[in-house]
DNA sequence: TCCTTTCTCGTCCTACTGACGATAACCACT
DNA sequence: AGTGGTTATCGTCAGTAGGACGAGAAAGGA
């Protein structure tokens, strides 16, 4: 163990919310080289004596503001190619998170600016390091769970409605879904969600019911994307 | 970037095949402490200029002595605890790896012995670090992606009767599939396997047709696990 | 009051699955 | 050759879930 290549580790985030029916990302400009002035994900060094998801939730923490234990951090996948930072062998391991809508985040030390980011138009602008292939990755990854977790709710607040709730889905998977199917499909799954036993009031239309994340982890069966040619 | 924690990165291996009607995994048994005399996942260093995808490859060449391009192997997560380790901070980046049966392995340098062990016996022997969490997820990654991807055929050679791969689901799963319902879904579904003309002999019974694995990446619809209360 | 909007319940029809019967095609016996 | 055991493969039937869509309920605004 004396004879070890010395690497660094950090960790990178994938944050994203849906505000204003699209999807957005936390991204921040680098004010320092390498891939100056270019956006990047967040992210830091892990401490020496730091564990991974510690590292992940502080760094969520400093670029949001906010006091960690909502939405939802799960570990991404780890990026360690030997040519991906020119500084040296970083290996970093990412995060993702899926947060509700939140206000505008403020720039870190390191940062010139960090904002959130419609991903439609984050798709051109080319990101610092790999981070556009991690991204790829973070949004393949939210997509997915969609369709056989609950975290969806993830992006909501405490309280919502099914239409809120329906809005997530159609941001995050780029389409329609019939009110009335997705209606009865999310309140008939066992877990999904609970009423809260209020309603809306002053928006359009009929008022509607309020619910709250159930405690079911898994969704059985599965939420479906609908026409969708996957083979 | 001159200064930072220095830190060592591995790659552990979670291998698994079926033989026999059981669930195996590869584990050696270490020769050098840590840990000495106990079982462990396989692995090893990554090399300063070796990509984290090459140093697993590898090292599944090196302890299975098959030249690589067969099965299956993608990354599982990242370990990184501060304590898991005595000798110092080291990362781990784990990957899961789906084998068809293969020979017994012969012993690494550093490592007493080398062997497929039942996984059913393995919960009771406490592996070496964190390798029984890294095992957890694995398995639970395995039974996980039976479901909606076709990767049951990376235990398989690459000619296999639905019988057989009918086992693989029932081994991984512990659970039993009514052999008729079975073949209907896995020939009714597209791209999932394909016939190779040929068909088995010397066998008992009928003469099975042969299959290799078709194109498709995802199961629509999935396969379901039987009688499985998870909400 | 009437119209628009949105929520919520209900009704077909089709696709898929679990349970299980029936037949086909081999081997090992006698 | 015939018989029985074993496994592969096809078919049938009923129950469930989902897509398409009708219709009423409950609000605000003209």
């Amino acid at each position: 163990m004396a004879e070890f290549p010395p690497f660094a580790v950090t960790v990178d985030l994938v944050v994203l919310t849906v505000r204003a029916d699209e999807l957005c990302i936390l991204l921040v400009r680098r004010g320092v080289p390498p891939y100056q002035d270019r956006w990047a994900l967040p992210g830091g060094f892990v401490g020496f004596d730091e564990d991974l998801p510690d590292a992940a939730a502080r760094e969520l923490t400093e670029e949001t503001g906010v006091p960690e234990p909502i939405g939802h951090l799960e570990q991404l996948g780890t990026y360690g190619s030997p040519k991906r930072d020119p500084r040296g062998r970083v290996v970093t391991v990412a995060y993702l998170a899926l947060l509700p809508d939140l206000p505008p985040p403020v720039a870190g030390t390191d940062a010139a600016a960090a904002d959130w980011l419609p991903v439609s138009r984050v798709a051109d602008a080319q990101l610092a390091f790999d981070h556009d292939a991690i991204l790829t990755d973070g949004l393949e990854r939210a997509r997915a769970k969609l369709e056989y977790t609950p975290l969806a709710t993830a992006f909501c607040p405490p309280e919502f409605t099914i239409a809120r709730l329906r809005t997530v889905y159609e941001t995050v998977w780029s389409s329609r879904l019939d009110p009335r199917n997705f209606h009865r499909k999310v309140t008939g799954t066992p877990g999904f969600v609970e009423p809260a036993g209020r309603v809306t009031e002053g928006d359009r239309g009929r008022p509607a019911q309020l619910f709250r994340r159930g405690p079911a982890e898994l969704l059985h069966p599965p939420m479906l994307r609908p026409s969708v040619a996957r083979s």
